[in-house]
DNA sequence: TCCTTTGTTCGTACAATTACGAACATAGAC
DNA sequence: GTCTATGTTCGTAATTGTACGAACAAAGGA
């Protein structure tokens, strides 16, 4: 059966979704910049609460863009380079 | 005063929020082949609402990618290049 | 004028997102 | 064991997104 929405657009969508917030924006930004940190370094820079800075790194995570390294008691992330660019593939086809 | 979430962030989130969601995807992927159509090209092909795919167009409307062109009693609408190469530039910051 | 076509807007219901503080979990230091 | 530091999870409230059908608007054709 064709599917006239496929998983690709899907997956497309779920990688926008999570681009859609400022925060997470400068989140990503910043991480092109080191490629990782903790999240205390963000909490110190960032006006939000330590909760929802939390609440956005798993969503960065839960797609796969970041990824959550124990380092008791810290945790490291670091971008997963990998589904970046698969999210850059699939975004890119919008664009052209 | 230097804000830490700048406006760049969020236009930046903004256009990610617009791609959003896969029903947007497709229509911009539609579009990305023949630059415009009309609200019951997609609608002949989408699986939704004539009211919910006005809703998605008036979406991309509003954060500028596309633009509608009243040709009575239709409305063609294309897409808006130079806004949608904006968020291309925007977009592709993340992704280095 | 009235009908048809095309698409938007309205009203509504449900689901998801965003945000906060409080409570909790983990693991090393004492 | 207790204390401290670092983050996560929970509970909750307010806002936003998604979807539908019904009603409405615009403009050409009979």
């Amino acid at each position: 059966m064709t599917e006239i929405i496929t998983d690709k657009h899907k997956r497309t969508a779920r990688y926008a979704k999570a681009l859609s917030h400022p925060v997470r924006i400068y989140i990503l930004e910043y991480l092109s910049k080191q490629a990782c940190c903790y999240s205390g370094d963000l909490s110190e820079i960032l006006p939000i609460a330590k909760s929802t800075l939390s609440q956005h790194l798993k969503e960065l995570k839960e797609v796969g863009i970041i990824q959550g390294e124990t380092n008791p008691p810290k945790i490291k992330y670091c971008v997963n380079k990998k589904n970046l660019e698969e999210a850059r593939l699939l975004l890119r086809t919008i664009f052209e």
